[in-house]
DNA sequence: CAAGTGTGCATTGTTGACAATCTGCAAGGG
DNA sequence: CCCTTGCAGATTGTCAACAATGCACACTTG
C-alpha cells in the first residue's frame, strides 16, 4: 500500500485525512465539521485545522459558511453532474494529447505501479483503496504535464465526482478501464488511449 | 459606480481589494506578498491577511509556496489557455442554456444596470472598471442558477482568462459584444444568446 | 580560489487567549 | 397563543507572541 505519502506541512497531512473520510463516506454530506474537536484529535492548534478546511473548500470537499463553520459538501446535483463530467474529459484528454508524444518509459513504469494497486483493490474489493488509487493515476497524468496550473484547474472538478460515487457493478471493471488506457499508450494508438480515458470518465 | 459591494468578512474584503490590483495590473505576476506589509497596511493582524491570501490562491490569481509565501501567479501559458477559454465556455453556456426558459424580467433589469456599467467603463476608456463590470456581468448570470456549487467551479477559471489581458482593439467593442447577449436573450433567441456568450469568451 | 558551512535576518507557521457572532430556548408582551 | 426579546452556551473570528524555516552572505577549509 503506498497510502504513506509525503505531506510538507501540518494542514496538509489534516486535509488529506479528512479528505480521506469524506471519499470514502466515513463523513457524509452536511457533517458539521468543528475546529476545537479536529484539533485535540489531531493534537495542533486550530489554526492548522482551520487551513485544511480552506483547502478542501477549495477541492469543493466542504461547504464553509462565515461563523458557523464547515460541513461536508453535497454531492453535485443530477443536473450538474454531467457538465462536471465534459469539464473533466475536456481537461484530462486536453493533457493526454499534449503529453502524448512526450510519454516515456518512467512515466508509464509509474503509473502501471499505480494500476497495479488499483487490481489490488478491486481483487480485494477495497472500494475506499480504489478510490485512493484511481485519484492516484489521473492525478499522475495531470500532474505529467509541465504547467502547474492544470492540475489546480482539475483537482476541484474531479474531486466533485468522487465524492461519494460509484457507477460500476463491477468494482473489476474499473481496473480494466484503466489498463485499456495504460495499453493504448503503449500502442502509441492516441485516439484509442483518449477513448479509453472518456470511457473511464463518467 | 457600483464598487461598493458589501463583505461580509475581513478577509473578503481584503481579498476583494487584493484581486482588483491583480486584475489591474497594478501587482504583477511574480511579485511576492508580505504578510506583515498587508496586516499593516489593512490595519488588521496577520490571520484575515493569510485567509485573503488563500481566497485568492483558490481563483488562482496567487500561489502559495510553504514557507515561502505567496506571489502573483503567472498568466495562462499560451499553450493552456485555449483549454481555460473551453472550459469558461462550457460552463457558462451551460448555465444559459439551463436558466434560458426561466429567465425574469427582474432578472434582465439587473443584467441592463450591469450592462450600463460596462457602457460607461467603455466610454470613459476605464479599462479597470471595464474588468470590474465585465467579471460582474458574467457572475450575475452564472449565479442566477441555483446550483451554487457552479459558481465556485466557474470562479478560478474565469479568473484565470480575466489576469492582465486585454484581447479588444477597440475597448467598445466589449460593451456591444454584451449587448447582443442581452439582445438576444430578450428576443427570446437560444441558440443566438448562445452564440454571442461565446463570442465574447475568448 | 571553489565548494561547502555557519550565522543572522526576514518571513512564514503555530499557538493560546480574547472578542465577536450565531443558535436555541425561555421569559415577557401583545 | 404567537411573536418578539434577551440571555447563555457553543462556535468561529481576530490578535499578538513565540517557534520554525528559508535565504543571503560572510567565512572557513581544502
Amino acid at each position: 500500500m503506498s497510502t504513506s505519502e509525503i505531506y510538507r506541512t501540518l494542514p496538509e497531512q489534516i486535509a488529506a485525512r479528512l479528505r480521506q473520510e469524506v471519499l470514502s463516506s466515513k463523513l457524509k454530506p452536511g457533517d458539521p465539521l468543528r475546529e476545537v474537536d479536529l484539533s485535540e484529535r489531531f493534537g495542533v492548534s486550530r489554526g492548522p485545522v482551520r487551513e485544511a478546511f480552506r483547502q478542501l473548500t477549495q477541492q469543493g470537499l466542504l461547504v464553509l459558511e462565515p461563523n458557523k463553520g464547515v460541513r461536508v459538501a453535497e454531492n453535485p446535483s443530477v443536473e450538474v453532474r454531467p457538465l462536471v463530467v465534459r469539464l473533466r474529459r475536456t481537461i484530462e484528454t486536453f493533457v493526454l494529447e499534449s503529453i502524448f508524444e512526450r510519454i516515456t518509459v518512467a512515466d508509464l513504469t509509474n503509473w502501471d505501479a499505480i494500476l497495479a494497486d488499483i487490481r489490488a483493490a478491486c481483487e480485494s474489493n477495497d472500494v475506499d483503496a480504489l478510490t485512493e488509487h484511481d485519484l492516484r493515476f489521473h492525478q499522475a497524468i495531470i500532474r505529467s504535464h509541465d504547467d502547474k496550473d492544470l492540475f489546480a484547474l482539475w483537482q476541484p472538478i474531479a474531486m466533485r465526482m468522487m465524492m461519494h460515487y460509484n457507477r460500476l457493478d463491477d468494482i473489476m471493471d474499473s481496473y480494466h478501464e484503466h489498463k485499456r488506457i495504460l495499453d493504448a499508450i503503449r500502442a502509441g494508438d492516441r485516439a484509442g488511449a483518449v477513448r479509453a480515458l472518456e470511457t473511464n470518465i463518467q
